[in-house]
RNA sequence: GGCCCGGUGUCAGAGUGGUUAUGUAGAGGACUGCAAAUCCCCGUACGGCGGUUCGAUUCCGUCCCGGGCCUCCA
């Protein structure tokens, strides 16, 4: 078995993985904020470690996957605002909207995907142990935690206090003791969510979730903790800091063990976020093209490059797609050999820090392989591109259902294509070929494209 | 101001100190009445400038360009 190597954002380099407990693989990814519909950028983290899990799984007999939803936030109470809905309400549509979409996208629901308002009373006692220790203060109704009461604080994103002041953009809040300092509860109105604590009615910073849930889901510590590139500091510093001080934990890595994050998905080149508002929705994507076309797209670049979002990179993982599904179709009565398994290559290449594209490129190879190979070795190669596509989270439709043959994408009766194409074959037996141009005219303008193969005459709706 | 990441053929995108992936687009050919699909085949790319080397896209230096984090953000 090859060795996976991560690239470990704690010390910024590619490092062999050793697991915890190598009977029990633990990931925590940071989830969504659940206020509004995901967009592509979001779904990369998503698809990301869920690819991780995915491959673990092929090497690790159990994997825990957890990946929470942060219910309770400010911009939640803003978009509850603007919107006139209650917060129960839109909080729980968009974790419905956020878990469909990414189901399209063929991302597996997390085996736990935990609440933050399910976990208060963890938040409070974690806070509450901070306080005793010296590590977090009161000031005006908030509780802050101390940054330099954890001596390793920015060890994660490689940046030290003294160095940020300079250029920095931070407004230091009054009730701040240090710049770097942050909150971990803040006080509520009335009229904003809150839940009694020692520190009166208020609700927790957004750190503090992960720290509380992290710990009660997977103990510590765990192997693997995921999430977006921006998260890197300030909230997993934050995090960091808070649990480790928490425990008295000098090392990060007595928290999580290896640390990694995705790339951006920019728009012409810029970085694409909900704030500067040049985002792409899952949602809408989803309604133009397949899940998969997307998922493909997304893992298309390494995870820790920029992915620059155009519709030329989804046409092309659309292409890519078609052309493994006509392989796969033309293998379709085919039995997989049960006994294979994920190629070497394959195999080798996602040890690789998850490298992506190398994979695709020796599954196109197998895929190449398979479709000129002779009866003989077919099941085997049909095996190792079915199973390396599981892992990618690909290739597991049928092939003729995702070409659509014989299938309308509109609401066009399938008979009344029959029956065009049958005039057209009778013009073709009588070379009245002009009148066979007009028909199949007639089809394309109705995104049906016909195929003359052997066995006659097949349709399928182009996407 | 501090820290970090990139610049590869039409596009996407790995990778490597010398044999120069793969997908996509395009040229040419086979097949087809014509297409579609398929097959064959072609283009020889690595930001600029120096250096190390027999040899660098790959290592080093430097410069240019782009992006990110330091504030909510995946």
């Amino acid at each position: 078995m090859s060795i996976f190597k991560i690239h470990n954002t704690l010390g910024n380099k590619k490092e062999e993985f050793i697991p915890i407990d190598k009977d029990h693989i633990r990931i925590y990814a940071c989830g969504p904020t659940v206020y509004n519909y995901a967009h592509i950028g979001n779904a990369r983290m998503a698809v990301v470690c869920d690819l991780l899990v995915r491959f673990m799984r092929s090497i690790y007999p159990k994997v825990t996957y957890v990946s929470n939803i942060t219910d309770i936030d400010d911009k939640i109470i803003n978009a509850s605002l603007e919107t006139n809905t209650p917060i129960k309400e839109l909080t729980a549509k968009y974790e419905k909207v956020y878990n469909q979409d990414m189901g399209e996208l063929g991302v597996l629901k997390p085996d736990i995907q935990p609440r933050a308002t399910d976990h208060i009373k963890e938040m409070i006692s974690l806070i509450d142990q901070l306080i005793k220790q010296n590590n977090a203060y009161v000031s005006d109704n908030h509780v802050l935690f101390n940054v330099s009461s954890y001596k390793n604080y920015g060890l994660l994103s490689g940046r030290n206090k003294e160095d940020q002041i300079a250029g920095s953009r931070v407004e230091v809040a009054d009730y701040k003791n240090n710049s770097g300092d942050f909150v971990l509860w803040k006080p509520s109105s009335e009229d904003q969510p809150g839940w009694d604590s020692p520190w009166g009615k208020g609700r927790p910073g957004w750190h503090i979730e992960c720290s509380a849930m992290s710990e009660k889901t997977l103990s510590l510590p765990f192997d693997i903790h995921g999430g977006g590139l921006d998260l890197t500091f300030p909230h997993h510093e934050n995090e960091i800091a808070q649990s480790c001080a928490a425990h008295k934990f000098d090392d990060p890595q007595d928290y999580a063990k290896y640390w990694i994050h995705n790339g951006f998905v920019t728009m012409d080149g810029e970085k694409m976020s909900k704030s500067l508002g040049n985002i792409f929705l899952v949602n809408d994507l989803l309604k133009k093209y397949p899940g998969e076309t997307l998922r493909l797209s997304l893992i298309s670049s390494h995870y820790r490059q920029p992915l620059n979002w155009n519709s030329k990179i989804i046409e092309q993982a659309q292409k890519n797609l078609d052309r493994i599904y006509r392989i796969l179709k033309d293998n379709e009565n085919i039995s997989i050999d049960e006994n294979i398994h994920v190629p070497d290559n394959v195999v080798d290449a996602l040890s690789d820090d998850l490298n992506t594209s190398k994979a695709m490129f020796e599954i196109n190879l197998i895929a190449d392989k398979l479709s000129k190979s002779n009866n003989k070795n077919k099941s085997a190669l049909k095996g190792e591109l079915v199973s390396s596509g599981k892992i990618l989270g690909l290739f597991q439709q049928s092939p003729s259902e995702w070409l659509k043959y014989g299938k309308t994408n509109n609401n066009i009766d399938s008979n009344f294509i029959e029956e065009l194409i049958l005039k057209r074959n009778k013009a073709r037996e009588v070379k009245n070929f002009q009148e066979a141009d007009k028909i199949r005219d007639e089809l394309t303008n109705i995104n049906i494209e016909i195929e003359d193969t052997i066995d006659g005459t097949i349709w399928r709706s182009k996407n």
